[in-house]
DNA sequence: TTTAAAGTTGAATGTTGATTCATGTTTCAT
DNA sequence: ATGAAACATGAATCAACATTCAACTTTAAA
């Protein structure tokens, strides 16, 4: 049974096939972001991200077929959202040194501003712990290349490419929750210059 | 009314006062370790853990007044085991820099072999944050005395010393998640080779 | 040995909240 | 203008648990 796709199910929950139905979809996108992202997923009711978007209850599922899915379709929006934001603010770098420190203070900037989904980001380790490793990976994949062509043009000491992308991604992001979220008073683009002094020179003397 | 705590309340749940009473909230504790560990919070029921300790589910409320406060006993319980697990390991360093390689390999060895744990860690940022917070925050001032200390004495150039450890926190955690949990076909200590290479010289040409 | 305190038990309670669905409304291609 | 497909609605369903509690057993101090 159930075959051939020619019978009325539910569909297999495709775009919107209208204006309005579109404009509904993103409403509740955003009221999810918004909720997930101020009280974590295990806080948020659907109700709540309805009443937020200011649909009745079963709507959301003419959109998304669970909680989950809406939480991870969240997660990647928002992998573009953060990739845009770092590469749009590096894009002027003359040389990697100068991107790198421009990528933590944007980073610090990108966790100041949106909070929320920095917070969405993090929990979906537990959550959708797939979608949290792809987005790192992703990342971490892009991260390397720009590390390895940098060594290429000279600009840096070459080798440990993916390992020290790792290293320079879990700084960014603890520098982010601790100057981001946790603490915003500090200026950004100080941290950064305090902490590319450490990638450009390293710790030890001279 | 309860003024005065002349009263046969349930106490204030203080420590077990019987020897069995102490090996019981022990089983708990383990059996929370390890089903909160594998499941996480929101997974794990009251249920699972008194089933994996071997005792009913009524037990559990003698000596945990909920689900959250055994975790967050737990949160802290591990707080001290990771700090003795890096200070017994990089006790030996002759100097900073040595330091920072042994306390990588030793992050990654640690989540390696306590992935359970390390889990339990991270997942407290969404079920008790203020515990999180607490947890990295020790850690951190930990951190900065040393690199201080280290720059006091001629081994690393100083300034920045709390951004840069928090920088270097966030590294570990990181390496400790991509190539401790993650990935564990590699060798931890050449991982922290690699990136201590960085610490030493920094990224820049020379 | 006695017995009050400590510890153990698991059925019962009560709430919460995700998901379903039958019914009603709107859209838009014709 | 019209009707079939899309969309919207919210009451009802249903299962999952956290927590409580009254009855029972074990411990250990006197």
């Amino acid at each position: 049974m159930n075959q051939h796709s020619t019978l009325k199910k539910p569909k297999t929950m495709t775009e919107p096939r209208t204006a309005r139905g579109k404009r509904t979809r993103d409403k509740i996108l955003q009221a999810a972001a918004s909720e997930f992202g101020s009280k974590g997923f295990h806080e948020t009711g659907i109700t709540d991200i309805t009443k937020t978007a200011g649909v009745a209850l079963g709507t959301f599922y003419t959109y998304y077929k669970s909680k989950e899915i809406v939480f991870r379709a969240l997660v990647s929006h928002m992998g573009e959202l953060t990739r845009e934001w770092i590469s749009t603010r590096i894009a002027g770098a003359p040389d990697r040194l100068s991107a790198e420190r421009m990528g933590i203070a944007a980073f610090i900037e990108f966790a100041r501003e949106h909070k929320d989904l920095y917070r969405i980001v993090m929990e979906a380790q537990f959550v959708a712990n797939d979608s949290y490793v792809e987005y790192y990976s992703i990342f971490a994949e892009s991260y390397t290349r720009n590390l390895a062509d940098a060594a290429k043009k000279g600009e840096i000491r070459s080798g440990h490419d993916e390992e020290r992308a790792w290293a320079l991604i879990g700084m960014s992001v603890f520098l982010g929750l601790k100057y981001g979220v946790w603490d915003d008073t500090r200026d950004p683009s100080e941290i950064a210059d305090a902490v590319s002094d450490l990638l450009e020179n390293g710790l030890g003397i001279k």
